[in-house]
DNA sequence: GCCGTTTTCGGCCCGACTGTTTTCAGTCG
């Protein structure tokens, strides 16, 4: 699938087109492409195909040529004569904090510096070429100096569970800073992303006080570098590299701060603009009438005066939110509290740390009316994958534990391996045999995208699978799993009466929210597991929750939150 | 470059913080 190398190329033309001193709205076209082409859960090659480019948003003639181009020709010849024009590693002095378009440009054309390495040598060896730079004075040297001394520490983006436990630690201190009324998460975090950038936190104090909470949430513990504290808001790198931006605002602004440091950027502004259409204003501080601000005790206040429905947080990424909000088509999303079990965890039979009775109490403990266990199979030796006989002595002492809890249904499962051509690990047999079978791939997982679709559906269309396990197979932040074309996919499982997992550790979150958003669209069931390998991963499930909210998904469209009776109904159509 | 319950041309979100400035540009949120 080409659909993230066409991204980066836009992104790429964004970056030269803007050191170049093109239009901004013209820069921002070419990143508003690269976004909605990242997103895209089908091939775009299918949608070019089919002739539909321009009918996604943010795709013109102009982009829908480019991408032609692309996909005919592999390059883009846009691409090449800009790329010609700006010394190789010039848009690589973008990456430093700091750095913007402009100085890179000056930079360039000032001071002949053409990359980071030369940057770094200019200001250890000839500073005064620097200084003479227009705009360039020595505090901006040192600011630039700290920026490349940290970055080779700044990780980039950290996942959404490390985030929390950064951002719960934070909170808890800012909140006992005096004058702090009430302080919350917001940015990505409360957004529920699936990795996250920053740690963006706001506080509610009376304007005479925010200096010093600021202060102090600068000269606070594990706060490694101020790089900005003003009077409304401060900003500090983390030791480890994280960044954290703390905002404080007055009582009466706070819904629109919310609102704002919410985000997502491109929701501000999509809702900024329907403010401009109606004569108004919005910013962090309210929304306003000239002078007069609109009352607004919370978020919903506002959007009602905008004229929508309250957007839930994990909705606000301006990709028809604003639009649904608007004729009240806003799904009605799942909730934590719809969950009635978990249908993918692992026990000590093969790789995970807990009995099968330890698992059956832990879900209990949770409330949840049944669960399934699914060790892996024979070919995942690493993870001590089942073999047949195992696996049949594993079935018994599932069954017999059972019996045994009495107020929980326990299934039967297995996460039986997909091979590298779509056949499965066990023989029909073997899985005919079993209550819950969960197909997932585990390697050889570098396959072309339609190689690797073609294998899940060969995989969907077994008769004895119930599930696809984490399809993509990727893993947040260390390999990028396989180029599904989940549309496709879910086209496929919907036909077959698949469920598609989401499987909600935070590692994984595999669905994605694009991808969820995709199956859902397809008519597809999903069902989120956690996987767990111990009990205590069994409370990963909200992250789950959260991504299938990302994806619209709603109660109905979600396999484990039937009750008992209609599950054991749903797998019985299956095994008729 | 994209887009349209006022537009097919003329708009395109709005503000904080810092540094280099003599009134504001650049970068970032
Ligand atoms: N109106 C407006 N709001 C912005 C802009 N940039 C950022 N914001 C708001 C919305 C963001 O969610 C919020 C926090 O900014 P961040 O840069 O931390 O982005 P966010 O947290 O969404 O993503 P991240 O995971 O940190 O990359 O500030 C902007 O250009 N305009
Ligand atoms: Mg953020
Ligand atoms: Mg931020
Ligand atoms: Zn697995």
């Amino acid at each position: 699938m080409k659909n993230q190398q066409i991204a980066d190329l836009f992104s790429a033309m964004a970056d030269l087109l803007e050191i170049l001193g093109e239009s901004l709205f013209r820069v921002n076209s070419y990143r508003k492409a690269a976004r909605v082409l990242e997103e895209l859960a089908e091939d775009i090659e299918a949608v070019a195909a089919a002739d539909r480019l321009t009918e996604i948003e943010g795709i013109g003639d102009s982009t829908a040529g480019k991408i032609r181009q692309y996909l005919a020709e592999g390059r883009i010849e846009q691409y090449d004569k800009l790329k010609a024009q700006v010394p190789p590693d010039l848009p690589g002095l973008l990456d430093v904090p700091g750095l913007g378009p402009k100085t890179v440009a000056k930079l360039w054309k000032q001071a002949s510096v053409t990359s980071v390495a030369e940057l770094r040598a200019a200001l250890d060896k000839s500073p005064e070429r620097l200084l003479a730079v227009e705009g360039l004075g020595p505090k901006k040297l040192d600011q630039i100096r700290q920026s490349l001394a940290f970055q080779a520490e700044a990780g980039g983006r950290i996942r959404l569970n490390t985030a929390r436990e950064l951002a719960e630690r934070l909170l808890a201190d800012v909140r006992r800073a005096p004058g702090a009324q009430r302080a919350t998460f917001a940015g990505s975090l409360r957004r529920g992303k699936e990795t996250i950038g920053d740690i963006d936190l706001l506080c509610q104090a009376d304007a005479n006080r925010a200096a010093k909470i600021i202060q102090r949430f600068a000269a606070s513990e594990g706060v490694e570098r101020v790089l900005a504290a003003g009077a409304t808001k401060g900003s500090v790198v983390l030791t480890g590299g994280v960044q954290a931006d703390l905002r404080v605002v007055e009582p009466a602004s706070y819904p629109a701060a919310l609102m704002y440091f919410t985000g997502s950027k491109e929701h501000n502004i999509r809702l900024r603009e329907l403010a401009v259409q109606k004569g108004w204003k919005l910013n962090e501080y309210g929304l306003f009438d000239g002078e007069k601000r609109f009352k607004a005790g919370e978020e919903a206040d506002l959007y009602a005066r905008l004229g929508l429905a309250y957007v839930p947080p994990e909705l606000r990424e301006d990709r028809g939110e604003v639009e649904a909000a608007r004729d009240a088509a806003l799904p009605e999303l799942l909730e934590d509290g719809d969950l009635r079990g978990d249908l993918h965890m692992h026990t000590t039979a093969s790789d995970g740390h807990n009995s099968i009775d330890e698992m059956i109490d832990a879900c209990r403990a949770k409330g949840y009316k049944y669960l399934a266990i699914c060790d892996h199979s024979k070919s995942q030796v690493q993870a001590h994958g089942l073999d047949e006989k195992r696996l049949a002595a594993h079935v018994e002492a599932i069954r017999k534990s059972a019996r045994r809890h009495k107020d929980i249904l326990v299934l039967t499962g297995v996460e039986v391996d997909i091979f590298k051509d779509g056949s499965l690990d066990f023989s029909d047999d073997v899985l005919a045999g079993l209550d819950f079978v969960t197909a997932s791939a585990h390697s050889a997982l570098a396959m072309s995208g339609p190689e690797a679709t073609k294998r899940l559906i060969r995989a969907a269309e077994h008769p004895c699978v119930h599930c696809i396990g984490h399809p993509t197979g990727r893993m947040i932040n260390s390999r990028p799993g396989m180029e599904i074309d989940v549309a496709e996919l879910a086209r496929a499982a919907a036909a077959n009466g698949v469920a598609l997992e989401i499987n909600a550790h935070p590692v994984r979150l595999d669905l994605r929210d694009v991808h969820v958003r995709a199956a859902v669209e397809a008519g597809a069931k999903l069902v989120i597991n956690t996987d767990a390998h111990s009990t205590d991963q069994l409370d990963l499930m909200g992250y789950g929750v959260t991504t299938a909210r990302r994806g619209w998904a709603r109660k109905g469209d979600v396999l484990n939150t039937l009750t008992p009776a209609q599950l054991r109904k749903w797998l019985g159509t299956k095994r008729k």
